[in-house]
DNA sequence: TATGAATGAGACTTCATTCAT
DNA sequence: GATGAATGAAGTCTCATTCAT
């Protein structure tokens, strides 16, 4: 299997530190090339074309969040508590690795509809485990039974989303993480029983 | 003054046309100027270039959103009855004129760092007057009185944007219009005192 | 007639204001349209095309020089003297109107082959008035009986344009007019009897 | 070493031909990529930009020129005998290349004020050479010795240089080579000691 | 597997000229 | 005669992708 190759990976992280670095419209296949010591003709072993790096760049760094999120899912936790713990998993992962944080809130938004409807396949899975975790709030009555779980989906999503974008936006200049228990406080009453 | 100039509009309402059925990358000078009934070289005898009718686009557009807001917020409502003015506005100008959703929600987006950062200009505008029903709602009592403005706006624009983009991505299949009352109620449900 | 008009000078001196301050390549009818305070059109009123300004801002300019040695070839002098004459008047046109020097020397020459074919159709004038004075001269046994005119005109001329390039091209920093004498030994040394 | 591939040498005489036989506007970069046998995209693998082209032809062929020259210089003979072969190899390198001469005398000199200035920083190694010589010549007492060198100078470039415009002018239609003795006769006259 | 030189399609913008007023 | 808004043709350069080695 090609993802399990070394260059598989280097390819992928390269991208994210070039397009991080150069903006996605300067994220040039040569240069991703570059930093991942590869030649030019050498990514297209990996990756079918340029579109392909960028949905993979995706795939692979949006299967931690999923993979996390699955684990505080499993978890024997009330929804008030999954729901911080997806917020705070949320926002250290990109608190930690901030190259990324600027590739998915920033970057990556500018490539044309058809890879943001490919990407938004992907996100969809992440969105459906959101979803899990508000009907199951909704079934064990800790959320108010009569939400619109796409709704208030969105309104979790959305909040999120615009709070990592803002602190991106603002040269991520202060702690991201100590905004979580201020987030979720806003986003619980807004959806709490 | 050339922004009052009958060429002026209609290069304009041709651009939001053309991006909305060609995507952003497909939107070309020369289409654009066939939309509107010009020659390609009228275009830049009233835009600078390519990038300043984008801008022009968004800004005489968003000039809509701020204009409405800011009758709302002189209105003598309390701050419950503003927010939801303030969503049932956004939502309406964007159902009314769904090639216009598509420009701002999807393919304005997709523009380079500089021209996103000219955008963020014309619509911290808008968000300053959101936050501004939202003080005034702290100092009234209406809202919560701990409640950090910034975050609140974070949600209430968060929110909003998610649920129009969602629309939007589903090919605006519902009517929009119809998402505000239980969109504001989530929000108010969360900030209110 | 059109010359005679002042419009038609107006546009002559406004052309070579332009084309000194902003080089032939940025010389826009629009620019000498502005400088010569008429409307873009009514260049069109008095001119063929943008190249026939051009070639008549040669031809204007060029008469100075062509009546001025007329006169010179007129009079009752020796050969050597003529020639110097000749060179004063070259030099001293030139240092007197800078943005004239500008044009000649460096600006003009950027026009394409066709343009400058028709330029030399009206420098031929004035070589002939200097073979006119050279052929004088070697019939009245002031020059070296066995010259070749075609050669030493060359040699006059290439001299001569020569030294006023070099000047213009270091920003006319000397005064011109002190280089005739020597310039008019040393080619009197070349080619006396 | 870019310059040592063959390509580049392919690309450098596919322009002198180009813009002999169409003249400098109508060079555009297609036509030379084609009469070079190369895609467009490959001329840019050599040259950073057209203008970049224009410069490297010039560069290019004039280090013949300042290459006998510099032999020439060398040479034990005497000064007279140094500057009848300096105008010998001038013309002949040209006689022999007649699209060269086309560029060089005509074409080249319609580019735009900037380039012309970096191709006059080429030009000024040649003339320092011909500076060389005359200083040799006054030094040894070959020359008149209150010749001024840089008047001189541009007697002897420009006899040469005008002698060769012409030539061009008027079609190639005689041999160059022939007039060198003579016009080395009338330079040294004015000159010599 | 890996390389990297070569390819070639595609679009923004300028500006000389026109013509209705 | 005078205006100036409108026209539209035309060329440089980038970069994703290929393929011979």
């Amino acid at each position: 299997m090609k993802r399990d190759k070394p260059k598989y990976k280097q390819i992928i992280d390269a991208a994210v530190i070039v397009i991080a670095e150069n903006g996605y419209h300067q994220a040039q296949v040569s240069k991703i090339a570059k930093e991942a010591n590869v030649a030019d003709g050498t990514i297209y072993l990996y990756f079918k074309n340029k579109e392909d790096i960028l949905i993979s760049v995706f795939r692979e760094k949006m299967a931690i969040f999923v993979d996390n999120v699955q684990i505080i899912l499993n978890q024997d936790i009330d929804t008030s508590e999954k729901l911080l713990k997806m917020i705070d998993n949320h926002f250290r992962v990109l608190n930690e690795d901030r190259n990324l944080a600027i590739v998915t809130q920033l970057e990556l938004r500018q490539s044309n509809k058809e890879l943001r409807f490919r990407i938004n396949e992907v996100l969809k899975e992440y969105l459906s485990l959101l979803d899990a975790i508000l009907k199951e709030g909704i079934d064990k009555e800790e959320l108010n039974i009569s939400l619109d779980v796409r709704l208030a989906r969105q309104m979790v999503f959305g909040t999120i989303d615009e709070t990592i974008t803002s602190w991106v936006m603002n040269d991520q200049k202060y702690d991201l993480m100590k905004l979580s228990p201020e987030v979720h406080k806003l986003l619980m009453k807004g959806m709490k029983a």
